[in-house]
DNA sequence: CAACTGACGATAG
DNA sequence: CCTATCGCCAGTT
């Protein structure tokens, strides 16, 4: 069973609405978190293990930097696709851009 | 129950 | 600009 916490950080990254996309360590604030860059480890083990059952968007997770966390080969590729879909532009980098994160007030 | 595992992020060099 | 390190700690095995 998921502790409080736990469950805080579900519900928003349940809150982050679709052609959005936010990091690991916005998610951890937003869920009160102890933060900086701590925090973010939770919300990484969380979705590492419990996306698929918990039915969370984990493909609109990325890094704060807005390039795509996963290793090439275990989902990176999906989860541009699944962004793509959604209307996320990805720049050269292959980042997305800070305009698309996604902020509390909306 | 103990060990393992990291999808991060800030900072220093 | 880039690489290397360290901090952090719940959830899974």
């Amino acid at each position: 069973m998921p502790s409080e916490q736990t469950r805080r950080i579900l519900d928003t990254l349940r809150a982050v609405p679709a052609g959005r996309v936010a990091s690991y360590g916005q998610i951890a604030l937003i869920a009160g978190h102890p933060l900086g860059a701590g925090g973010a480890r939770d919300v990484v083990r969380i979705l590492a293990s419990m996306s698929e059952q918990e039915n969370l968007p984990w493909w609109r997770i990325v890094r704060r930097d807005g390039a795509i966390a996963l290793s090439p080969g275990n989902g990176a590729e999906l989860q541009r696709t699944l962004l793509l879909r959604e209307g996320v532009v990805f720049d050269a980098s292959g980042k997305v851009a800070e305009a698309y994160f996604w902020t509390i007030y909306e």
